[in-house]
DNA sequence: AATGAATGAGAATTCATTCAT
DNA sequence: GATGAATGAATTCTCATTCAT
């Protein structure tokens, strides 16, 4: 009985200590990406990420099993909150093809690769093969959906006359690639020849948009 | 064609302990590129590439100082034929902006894209952070002289007034980009989805093309 | 009986605060007999101690003050009773010694390799090289009174002229030999070859009390 | 060819190299003993074992996959002269039950409670639960034949008069029980009180023929 | 030149013990 | 008193690198 009051209690204000726990692996975990992103998974440190943290090395494994689970539950963690951002822009069906589209990059280019979350996108690539289940949830949960969104908005513009028929093999793929090079290239080419998001996305909305036109 | 003459050359020119030096040089590189495209640099095992390569671990170390140095040669090396390909397309004046411009992306998917050329792209994205110059290195060589040659084309185009003028921000990366996506979507999300380079290729024709269309 | 009569007075004398850190403490030495004789000292957690009592880690420091004192308290405790039990049998001089040294052995395999206690044993053998100390208390307490026990029953044997004269090096030792091995069987390789007590006792004594015979 | 004429060569002499790899796999072996003999399995580490062994620590890794194959490998290596040394004795079908019974525990006192062998035996008993395969191995190559050697000897007596018929449920685990006791003693008590294996032996001897004689 | 045995620094992981709540 | 989160010393195991053969 008490249990059940404790349950619902808590669900509204956590104890102290179990705030603090949940804290402390919401800490953990943004070690985890800032230390696995500078220098990939098997370069990675457990006890560098504990000092990222604050913590002791030990208490890195009272949250984590393993340095392996760590990675895999710190790369769905930080993915997740795209999952949502996805949701969130699937609305606006009042908007023509092209404003949706545009509005799609944008939000892309402002959410993910504006923040710590293109560290994910060079992660999965990096790491990808070692880690198959990661690339998988990856690509079911973000690149699919993407896909899925992206395909919707083309058929949407080819009935509304907007956009011309195309073939489609790759199609997604070849709209969103101008948003995941320049991701990329932030980490890893920014320093040699800095780019600029915001005028890099209109070369890219201009160029894919003029593509598809009909 | 100049690889016979050149191998002929060398043939006389290199006694025959210094050929199967230089042989087992280039097995070693072989090696190298195999191992650290399979598992990335930090996990890679220098007792792999040697039993890779048919040699003892020892022997490794008669080539190269040490991994780091066998990763950067190795890197350097598989990426020098790129350069040479890249040279040798830059030809072909007589050719409109848009065949030269499909040519140079048809070559791309050919040789690098379909090849195991495509792991070194992905090498230097997943372990560019940990290895500046060689990043500096790919920059420099590769995609300085991509984004030249395609900037090159646009003017072309523009002049003979099949192309748009583009502000241009990002125009080369952006044209370049679904050939990146393509590479590293092989290696990474193929076993989930399989995409085919050569309708892919026509898709990302396709599109960069009309985008550009005056 | 007697344990119900001293549970009584001690219930009047304690507190019942005393009471329950009394009980929680035997509720510890009983875990860590478990846990230690499971795994042994070294490979013991003093969690799974915790666990098997129902208590969490810290507590077991509120009663021990560290894993060695555990383990030793836990030891010398369980061995106690085995000296009262000892006490118990000395009496008796009107039986024969025959009749004695049955009874002798009968309660032996009864008290000691029939239960819990065997493990004491085992643990002794196991660990005695790690902690001489406890080795040495055995060896005082229970081996030595063991051995005295015997030896007046053998004397008292050849007074009456039951049992021949021997010369008795190790005598008391090989008397108690069988009981020794039948605990380690069953504590080892019983799986492999089941003995049953009941007729391996049998075996014992006719072999032993032949073997004294005059 | 040369092959086989090697590998014939290197069946009468091995390679330096083969030789010495053999010598400190050997003294690795003898290592392990000590060490484990000291500590028991859980509290040893592989650095005193490397240190025993003159060697470094990953040394110990070039010969054994882990600590535990260590342990398991030099328990089996060191049981298996036991083996042969049992062959040994089965002979001398020509002498009395009487003779053979005294000149196999004889034998038995020499070659096993007299060298490191009885560490062996020691820990078996002490680790056997955590090990059962080595418990297994144990009961089934050494007490097994020992069990059906006394057996035969104890026939051989009955047969030819000199000892009684008895029950015999556990009767070789009885008449061998003074020796194992005797090792344990030797390894945990004779500091508190040393025995000597002499007379005890004939101690035990006494004992147990007369216990069987008809 | 080639080998592969040996080294030892380094990293993941465990767990006895402490201490704030 | 009791808890269990946190610590960090200690240990197993790995692997780049060296070096005797």
């Amino acid at each position: 009985m008490s249990e059940l009051i404790d349950a619902n209690t808590s669900k509204e204000a956590l104890s102290k200590r179990e705030q603090q726990k949940e804290n402390k692996r919401l800490a953990l975990l943004d070690a985890a990406l800032a230390v696995f992103s500078r220098v990939g998974f098997a370069a990675a440190k457990m006890d560098d990420v504990a000092h990222e943290a604050g913590v002791s090395k030990g208490t890195v494994y009272l949250y984590f099993d393993s340095k392996e689970t760590l990675f895999k539950e710190m790369v769905r963690a930080k993915m997740t909150p795209m999952l949502t951002d996805v949701a969130e822009v699937l609305g606006h069906p009042d908007m023509s093809a092209t404003e949706r589209l545009k509005a799609h990059l944008k939000f892309f280019y402002k959410k993910v690769l504006n923040s710590d979350r293109r560290q994910i996108m060079r992660l999965i690539m990096a790491e990808g093969p070692n880690f198959p289940d990661l690339a998988e949830f990856y690509h079911a949960n973000i690149l699919n959906r993407g896909q899925a969104m992206i395909g919707a908005i083309i058929q949407q513009g080819v009935a509304s006359g907007e956009f011309r028929q195309m073939e489609g093999h790759g199609l997604a793929q070849n709209i969103a690639a101008g948003a995941l090079v320049a991701g990329i290239w932030k980490l890893v080419f920014d320093r040699f020849q800095p780019i600029d998001l915001d005028t890099y996305f209109d070369t890219h909305v201009d160029l894919i948009l003029n593509g598809l036109k009909a």
